[in-house]
DNA sequence: TTGTAGGCGTTATCAT
DNA sequence: ATGATAACGCCTACAA
């Protein structure tokens, strides 16, 4: 029985229907004997004339003859209802198919189980395994994965994080452009009390959870290889100088080169901007210098990958002539010829990390206590840079 | 005038606003000169607790003296709000860093501006490149990008279209796994009113709009090509059966040889799973066969990539002896040697278009109207099948 | 031109 | 044990 209140008197305990008029409802109310029809309250607009209509709590609650709030308590166990109540409420919801409507929930409740991710490039094999490994944590665990792509582009990483601050993510996992030099974008959003982590491009001068490979292990791992390999004059290809990896992976070979009383070439030691020409410029410096390389360590499979073809285009035998290793384990290093000595940094792992970390600032309830875990990976040793067998 | 109650006397139409205490409102109930204010209803629970508060319409409309639906529509620059009270709102709600909430709009509007894709393999380059298109078309028009893996399980494709369905996407653009050959999953939600939008795997017997790419031309090209460098016994390493692509790529096949007089040759045509052993069982009966193929045409670049390494390994002249071709123009295929003939679909553009279609059908209003777009794509010739110089 | 009121669907608090 | 209500933030039909 709906409720009408009579527009004259204002009673609705004495307001019976009295058929239709176009199409509408017509009422009287028995008090004041005044006739009068409901117009209509709200023009539906385009979503919902095409979406079907969902069963909310409240058709539930009609078709059981309760109380909203009966229905969205028994839904979710409360205590306070009655076994009977709980079982006849979740059998009507489960035959009208409901599904809670996670807008007016995430509304009230100021969370929206969703996890954003700003990363570089959904093509390049490392940051795909990444997001494998992100999206595989989160749904795991009930949350869902929204992304963007910063093509490597500041301006797009900085609009990239305004459009996720807008949208209510609970929280926001980012890996930065080779770009970024300037952390203001993130600074600006810190203190608006939602998790930022960082993984792998990190940013050494905000104090956020970041997940790390072992970019100083790997690296000296590497180099102490080639070493072993007897080679002395080993170059490094590096990429943009002020990348954190950059810094990282060139500590390890020093370490490495140090801990072995390899003296340091400056000359040997180029940073490039990962771009196919600036590599190719590199190397052919290194060629036509007086003292050539002996091995180019690459700081990134896609790197060395190039270094390799060209070497191969100038006829200069790999491993035989120059030893060449990459870093990050990308499956083109088995394919290439001879396949590509590399360290498998683990990415999967790494994007699983990092969603452990946004869970920990929420679980934890602290967040400001920022966390960093390094995920260890492993050196794979493949033909490029094996010269003793 | 808000509807609140006196707390001693319980009227509501003789209580008046008397100023602000602490910033809040407080009352005076006139029947019994009762003084009270509002106390908080709510406790905050953890996440409005971490969550800064954002600005809403409401404290606009408090800090220029207006009222909500006044804001609302100058920030919406509605026709009758007064061009001075316009620009007062825009001034105001800029420098409170007003950002409207996309819950709240979504909830009233039943629409969220998001687009979710349901993708087997997001390390799978050509996945990962159709995302990239994706994610660059919707986010052009302002869309967001919800994504799911299914890891090639379609129980998990199951799950994962439930998982969409519920979140109020706007649309679904999906793509089968290799496993799928039931499709009561989709036709279950089609009635829904949101769009679903397949891509390359596409659902043959439900009408949806598709992207689909050339299949048919790009395989009867390369099957072209590989007669006129004079392959007669060509060999295809198919796909599931099932698959809407093994099946298309098939055709183009069959076309090409009828084309050319070539008669068929039943055990030269097998389906695989796409998994290394199954690969590698079926080469290895062709090789072993009294009538080994002197030319493998591989449904996909990644079991071509497989087979030629495994030829490399039996010292199997590729293509002198073999030629082989693939199929998606994975980046792969540049880096093996020799380097792989195969069709590149463009994958960026059929990730473009996926989200196009979807546009289609909500600008048109016509949600029953499907379409079928088919991308082009280019044959790319290189040494894998390259016998004539 | 501006304000009021009610609804979108859910949930917690308070009252019964 | 259950119901009424308000709140989350935004939007629009209608009233003024």
């Amino acid at each position: 029985m709906p409720r009408v209140k009579c527009p004259k008197c204002n009673r609705d305990e004495t307001v019976l229907r009295s058929g239709f008029v176009r199409g509408l409802q017509r009422y009287v109310c028995k008090f004041c004997n005044f006739h009068f029809t409901l117009v209509k309250k709200r023009q539906k607009n385009n979503a919902s004339a095409f979406r079907k209509h969902q069963t909310t709590i409240l058709d539930i609650a009609k078709a059981v003859g309760m109380s909203a709030s009966t229905v969205s308590r028994a839904l979710k166990n409360h205590g306070d209802i009655s076994e009977a109540t709980k079982s006849l409420i979740k059998q009507v919801s489960i035959e009208m198919d409901y599904q809670p409507n996670p807008l007016a929930r995430s509304l009230y409740s100021r969370e929206t189980q969703t996890i954003g991710i700003i990363i570089p490039d959904l093509e390049n094999p490392f940051f795909a395994k990444v997001l494998s490994g992100i999206q595989h944590a989160a749904s795991t665990a009930g949350y869902k994965v929204m992304i963007c792509q910063s093509n490597e582009s500041h301006k797009t990483e900085v609009a990239n994080l305004q459009t996720m601050m807008q949208n209510w993510l609970d929280g926001i996992l980012v890996c930065h452009t080779k770009e970024t030099k300037s952390f203001e974008h993130i600074k600006l959003q810190l203190n608006k009390g939602i998790p930022i982590i960082h993984f792998d491009r990190i940013c050494e001068e905000i104090d956020t959870s970041r997940v790390l490979l072992d970019n100083e292990n790997g690296a000296e791992q590497i180099t102490d290889h080639l070493i072993d390999q007897g080679c002395l004059n080993i170059a490094v290809l590096a990429g943009p100088k002020h990348l954190y990896i950059t810094k990282k992976r060139l500590e390890g070979y020093f370490k490495s080169l140090q801990k072995n009383n390899i003296p340091t070439t400056p000359s040997l030691i180029a940073y490039t901007d990962f771009t196919k020409v600036s590599i190719l410029q590199t190397v052919d410096l290194w060629l036509s210098s007086e003292n050539p390389p002996d091995a180019i360590f690459c700081i990134s499979d896609n790197s060395a990958i190039i270094t390799m073809m060209y070497l191969k285009k100038k006829n200069i035998k790999v491993p035989q002539e120059i030893c060449v290793a990459g870093f990050g384990n990308d499956y083109t290093g088995e394919i290439i010829e001879p396949a590509l000595t590399s360290y498998d940094p683990y990415a999967f792992k790494i994007g699983q990390s990092a969603v452990e970390l946004f869970f920990d600032q929420v679980i934890s309830g602290d967040r400001a206590a920022t966390k960093t875990k390094t995920v260890i990976g492993k050196l794979l040793i493949r033909d490029s840079s094996l010269r003793k067998k």
